[in-house]
Parts: C-alpha cells; sequence; structure tokens
DNA sequence: ATGTAACCGAGACGGTACGTCGTGTCTTCAT
DNA sequence: ATGAAGACACGACGTACCGTCTCGGTTACAT
C-alpha cells in the first residue's frame, strides 16, 4: 500500500504475524470519516486518528512515516477513478473528456469539502508534493500532451505551437475553477466550452 | 497592521507605553528570514518566531490573535507593488501588462521560495483564505474583467463570450505555472505567448 | 529544593515568572497521596502523578529530572524529624537515642507503608543511592560513630574494638527489623534492650 | 504402590513438542549476562531479554508469568549453594560459620553487582518478596534460631535473651556491610570478630 | 517630578501531540 | 505443542508548542 512504487518485493519469505488488512482499511477509513465530519486539518493528529479507528498508534507508525504519508494515501484512495479509454475520434472529442475528468475532480472535492484541504497541504511538504506530482499529475499531463501532438499530426492544431504552453492553456482554466476558486460552479458543458473557446480564438471571426 | 479594515480607530486617547514599531518590523522580518532560510513551514512556530526576533512570545499574540494571522501580513508585506497603471492602447496590451505582472509576482516567489508555501497554508484556514481573496485576487480580478468588457465594445473581443470564463482562460495558463507547476520556468516572452495565441485560436489558419 | 547541597546561588536576577511553591507542594503530596493509597511503586508514572496533583508533565521535569530524583525529595520530605540533640549523659544514653530515632522511621515507614518501596527502589540507582547515603545515612553514622570514640575516651567501651564495626554491630538489629524484615514488630523499650544486651554480652555471666 | 495418584506428574501424556531445557538456560543466562554487564535493572525489559537470548517473547511468557518471577529464578540460579553441614562442636563455631556463608553471598554479590539490583527490586513486589523470603530467609533464620537454642541449652548463651533478638543482632552487621553498605569490605576474619566481640561484650572488661 | 498604565523580555503554567518503546496477547509459518 | 518473528492495543516516556499568566523592569503620557 506504500505509495511510492512497489515493484513486487523480491522474495521476502513472510516472517511473523501479517500486517491485518482490516486494520488498514479501519485507519484509512477513519481518517476520510474526520476529514468529512468537517474537523480541521490542523486539528487531525495521529493520535485522533489512532483513537477514531481504535487503533494503536503505533499500528499506523508501522505503516506511514508521519501524517503527510498518510493523507497522500487518502487522498489516493479518494481520487475518482484514474484516466479513461479515450475516444480518439478527434483531438476535440479527447481534450474534452481529459477537462471532463478533471470536473469530475473538481465535483467530487467540492461536495465533501475535504481534498481541497490536503491538497493545499501537500504543498508545503515538497517530498510529498513530489510523490503526488509523480503519481498523480504528470501522467494526465503526458496523456494531454500526446493527445495534443496527434492534433498537431492531423492538422487539428497549429504546428508552430509549443504543445506544452498549449497543454497548460487547455487545463489551466479548470484548474483555476476548480482549485484555486472554489467559489465558482463548473456546469455541465463548461469542458465542452472551453475547449472550442480556445479553438476558435476570442478574436471576433471577421 | 490588522489586515482586516483599518479606518483610523475611533478616537481611544493612546494610555501608557505605545508598542514599539520595531519591535513589529522584528518579528515580521525574522518570521521573513526564517522562510527565506527555508524552513520548512510546519517548523516554523510561534515560539521559533519569538526566539528569531529576540520578542516575547506575549508580544506577538498582542498583535496577532495566531500563527495564520501573522503569516497573512508577512505575506502582504512581501507581496510585490500591486497593480498598475494601465496603457490602454488595446485589449491586447492591457492583457498583456495584467499578465506580465502575474508572471513577476511568480518569478519573486521562486526565487526566494516564499510565498508558494504560504499560499499553500492559506488555503487550509478559511477564513484568512477569505481575507487574502478579497484584499489580493478580487481587485485584480475585477480588473482584468474590466478590460475584457471594454474589448468586447471595441470590438476586439467576441461578444458572445462569457468575461468571467475568458477571464479564466487567459489566467489559467499563468497561474498553472507560477502557483502549480514550480518546475516550469517563466520566460520573458510568456504573457505576450498566451495572450496572442489565445487571440487567434488553437485550430489552423485554413 | 534540589536535594544536592544548596549554599546560596551567586545573585543570579530572577527572570521570567517565579516557579510556584503551591505547585512544588502539589506534587510532592500528590506523589505521597499515591504511595499512601497503596499504588505499587511500578504503576506510579510520572504521567499519572502530573493528573493526580492536576499538573503539566514539563512542570515536574523543570523540577527533577525523573522519577529517581522525584522521590529522593519525596523520601526527603517524608522523613522524620533528623536526629538531635543527644543527652550526653552517657554513651549508652546517646547510643538508645540515636537506635530510637532509626525505630522511630521504622514505625513511620510501616505505618504508611510507604518507604520501603521508595528506598527499595533507589538502590537500584547508584546516583540516587549515593545522594541519598550522602544526605542522610552518612551524617547519622558519624554521629554514631563519634558517640563511641566519646565513649572509648570515657572509658564506658573497651578501647581494642574498631569502631567502625561497633557502629554495625549496633545499628544493624535495627536496621535488620525496619528495613529487611517488616513483619517484626518494634516494641518500645527495643532501643534499650539492644544497647544493654550489647553491652553486657551474650555470655552467661559466669 | 497405591493405584491412586502418585509423586511424579499424574501421567498427562505428553502432547506435541517438548519444551526445550536449551532454551531454559539461555533465557535464564542472557538474564544473568544482562545483569553482569552492569546494564541498570531498569533497562531490562522482556523485549531485551529475548533478543539477548534468541527467543521469542511468547516462550519467556510461557514459563514465567512476568518479569518478577523471572528474577526469582535467576536470583536463586546464582545464590551460593544453600547452608552446609553445622559443625555442631559450639555455638561459637556453628554462629561463625552461619555468618561466614552470609559473608560469602556477599561478596559474590560484590564481585558481580548483579544480586543487589535485584534484591532490591524484589521488595518492590510482595508477592515475590514473600516466597524469596520463604525459601531462601527463612530456612537460614530457623537454622540460627536453633543454634541459639541449643547454645541456651549448653550454658553458652544467657538463657534470660530472647533469641529471636539475639539472631538479629548476630546477622544484622553482616547484613549491614553486605547490604546496606556496599562500600563497605567483608575481610577474612570478619564472622569470627563479629561473633567474639558480641559473646564479649562491648564492655571494658576491667 | 510623579503617578499610572500599557509595554517589554523571560519563562512558568496546564494542556495536547509528538514519535518511540515496552507490555502482555495474538497470529502466522515452520519444526 | 513448541518455537521465532512480529503485529496488535495500550499506555508511559521525555520533548516541543500551544495560548495564558505572572514576574521585574521600561517608557511615555497626564497630572
Amino acid at each position: 500500500m506504500s505509495f511510492v512504487g512497489s515493484g513486487t518485493a523480491p522474495d521476502q519469505p513472510v516472517r511473523g504475524r501479517p500486517r491485518s488488512e482490516a486494520v488498514e482499511r479501519a485507519i484509512l477509513e477513519g481518517t476520510m470519516k474526520l476529514l468529512e465530519d468537517g474537523v480541521p486539518l490542523a486539528e487531525i493528529s495521529i493520535e485522533r486518528i489512532a483513537r477514531t479507528a481504535g487503533v494503536g498508534k503505533a499500528t499506523i507508525y508501522r505503516r506511514w512515516s508521519g501524517k503527510e504519508e498518510l493523507f497522500v494515501d487518502v487522498l489516493r484512495t479518494a481520487e475518482p477513478q484514474d484516466p479513461e479509454q479515450l475516444p480518439g475520434t478527434s483531438m476535440r472529442d479527447d481534450l474534452i473528456v481529459l477537462l471532463e475528468s478533471l470536473r469530475q475532480r473538481g465535483l467530487a472535492n467540492r461536495s465533501s469539502a475535504i481534498l481541497h484541504n490536503v491538497h493545499a497541504q501537500m504543498k508545503s511538504s515538497p517530498k510529498i508534493w513530489a510523490a503526488y506530482h509523480n503519481s498523480v499529475i504528470l501522467p494526465r499531463r503526458r496523456a494531454g500532451v500526446e493527445v495534443l501532438r496527434r492534433g498537431q499530426q492531423n492538422g487539428e492544431l497549429r504546428a508552430d505551437l509549443d504543445v506544452e504552453l498549449v497543454n497548460d492553456i487547455i487545463v489551466g482554466p479548470m484548474l483555476v475553477r476548480a482549485v484555486l476558486r472554489p467559489e465558482a460552479d463548473l456546469p455541465e458543458d463548461l469542458a465542452e466550452r472551453i475547449v472550442d473557446t480556445l479553438l476558435a480564438g476570442l478574436r471576433p471571426v471577421n
């Protein structure tokens, strides 16, 4: 369950009593429960998590080295299912699907008011942020850039543009709304509107 | 120095020794120093700030009700000077100036590695976030929307677009780079490239 | 209140809030209470003492470096008043007075069932034992040896005997009863009987 | 002969693997080793004993109910062989032999610095102390009192003395030196000197 | 000049949480 | 059944901060 890679340990025969999966679940779900109940992040101590889950502190420290590592796992457990099969019919459709999945994440977060805090918290601990970045953010970014490359080859996207920058341009508005502007709403057709607006350009047609 | 309102206290005759401004500066600058030295945010306690500034804890609590309020003031002290006179020659030029000021902020933050953390931290405390949002973010947003409205009247911007959404589209890519993707760099012509790309649209010219 | 010497600190102006004597008493008496209530020594944790005395743990650690140092002070606080003016009328009378004070200690200990445990505990920590030895045991021993020396000069004690050994002989039986044989009782005339028996010798008169 | 019961175990067919005596020895000797190496008693945990002996904790708990029971066994294993045939030639000689065995114990203890601690520790756990008292101390005490009774019948000891008290008087000085005054030495002729001094009395012969 | 009231540094105070360790019990695989 | 290993709930360890409080001492105004 460690969030950092896994790669099938090199054999290591089981010695002693194995760790209980039930306990593992109890900890993750107990933490989730606290978050959902609106307990401020600063008041969620390892001690309290242990009490909530009916578990000894050592049992938590045996699995995670601290609060931050634990939160990363909680966050990943709660993340909506990762990317999906892209339709592949056109660059436009693919981009809309990608943006739509971002919107779903924003909605899920909002509804429970949970992940915002955890996300913010992670940014202040570089190691954890790096782990989260590598395992969650980067893969999506790569998917986006790939779609854009194919678009350039198809002639759907201007060939002279820097795909990295274009990716920021596409993803930016949705992130701003979902992460930085929690007061804004995320209407159903938002992904489509953003993509079409960007494709057409802001300048009047003629 | 309270960040919430100010409006010149109604009268209150000064009795007893007045608060030392030197002490006030020492606290703010001491905190700044810790941030600049790369001390992780979580390790910056009121106790440590007091030690660093050579000041009693009570002296800090006399001015701020807690760590969060203090950080807001530190952040505001360190912010680059707020917006500027817009050229007004065209919507394009105005947008570039606004984006460029955002870029400057990103650079300043990066160079000292300070504000990232503080920004992230603030997000987990709703009251503080609201204060920061109202005093720093909202004014800039309003300026941006105003520029876009003028653009629609001038015929520089398609009249059928939602200016709020367009503002997110313009500001989004810069924020993504400055706040969420600290690993990306912010080249000098970035503001210009973003605006021109957006105006022209992503689709090939013909 | 440190048990190790005192010698009037060289001046040291008081800085910060002074330590509360009331708190000091609360801790010592709280510990005493636990001992009197028959709580096994092993179950008396610093944590529990703090709870009993209504005090923070740090407040205890500020005064004593650990459980052992604290117990020494508790023990010394509870000790019956140290020796007394010796009558000086004869070696026999002086020895009886010294032994009687030992008997009193044994009785006090027994009645509350306190000090036995603490005494035993101290033996397993050499530093503490040394401190207790120097401040409590040694002075009494010196007083005894002094009395015996005067006895040799007066002709009340055989001049060929080693006063150190004689002291052990006199003090021994009382200690055995008071410390090692808690089941034995300590009748009122015990000191007198021991001294007279020793002076006369065990052999039948003739 | 009787078909009912027997002295030895009442039949109980051995099922499963029998307990290893080697393991039993490893535990006792491992504990002894720790004591000999001067590890403070408070730092000798069951956990550490198990590590030292290369044994699982459960294996220890299967044999002893806790640290105290284990220590009693360690102590008894290490005790010099219990009393001996008394010469019986005279009360004086018998007393000297008894005292000498006490002195040997004191020397053994001292040389390894072991039993002091264990002895002290036992005093704080009444159940264990009772066990030790009954199995080690009481038999010796009874032997001593018996010798004194014979002495009274022989006319070697004044008939008007309380033999219990006399026993304390004889045993006291040696115990004081061996148990309470570890800094004192125990010269070879100590037993003889004590007995002769007591028999003759402290008063000058004149 | 002298109150007097708020300031200041220092540090004690009752708490809570930290991360580690030892307790005695349990569960697993292997002998 | 025994044995080594180690997970488990529990609770104490000694330290660090929290936010409040009490000290001795210092300004700076109002008398």
